[in-house]
DNA sequence: GTATTCTATCGTAATATTGCGATGTGTTAA
DNA sequence: TTAACACATCGCAATATTACGATAGAATAC
């Protein structure tokens, strides 16, 4: 199939899912760690930053801009990417809720 | 090609993508929330909770297991798993950190 | 012993992901 | 206008993931 049966987990479960993805390739990472360190808008220099070639690095930013962690604007000739702050604290708020409610001193089996 | 380019990634890089990839799918935030909750070992009982076929369940658990972040022992004729507790906390910790360090006034573009 | 239960694994099919060259589109430079 | 750049998208090939039925192994029930 290669097809996840959705419709049998709550929104809730789907959503972090569909975070998760965005973050599960090392090139996706390397693209927000160094949005991040930047802090500031970065364009095609990504391409030399990771290495891969210009059309891959292009999909990498359009997944993760339909995760909607980054935003693209367009600024003459190229594009300039940024986090979108406000959607990266939710992914941030999201994940610490996941991750905070297991009683970690419960020794299992 | 289908196979990422780890080599071009740092260690960092490419164990935070593999993290993500475990919680990349609704069935194992589902099976790892069901954990936590019922904050004890279960065992085949997730079949029924999670409404996929057996062989399924099992994949997404040998998947979990072999993240780390899961536990399995046998038990008589079924098996047990848990959380492990200890690899849960990095878990948390790597994404804490990894979502701390923005400034998020900084606008952009 | 045999039958039953529980789980893992194998084999297979459908679909998704990753990667890149080639190509297209829009923008600046000449 | 033409040339050069910056990105996005298309098309393809290689590989990975997801899902399930069938089967195998190990433990319990009888």
């Amino acid at each position: 199939m290669g097809a996840s049966k959705t419709d049998l987990f709550t929104k809730q479960q789907n959503d972090l899912a569909l975070m998760a993805k965005a973050l599960a390739h090392p090139a996706r990472i390397a693209i927000l760690q160094y949005l991040v360190k930047k802090n500031a808008c970065v364009c095609g220099d990504l391409v030399e930053e990771l290495g891969l070639a210009q059309a891959t690095t292009s999909q990498h930013l359009k997944e993760l801009k339909s995760a909607g962690i980054i935003q693209g604007n367009i600024e003459g000739a190229s594009v300039c990417y940024c986090i979108d702050p406000k959607v990266w604290k939710q992914y941030q708020s999201i994940f610490t809720t996941f991750f905070k409610d297991v009683n970690i001193d419960k020794s299992c089996c």
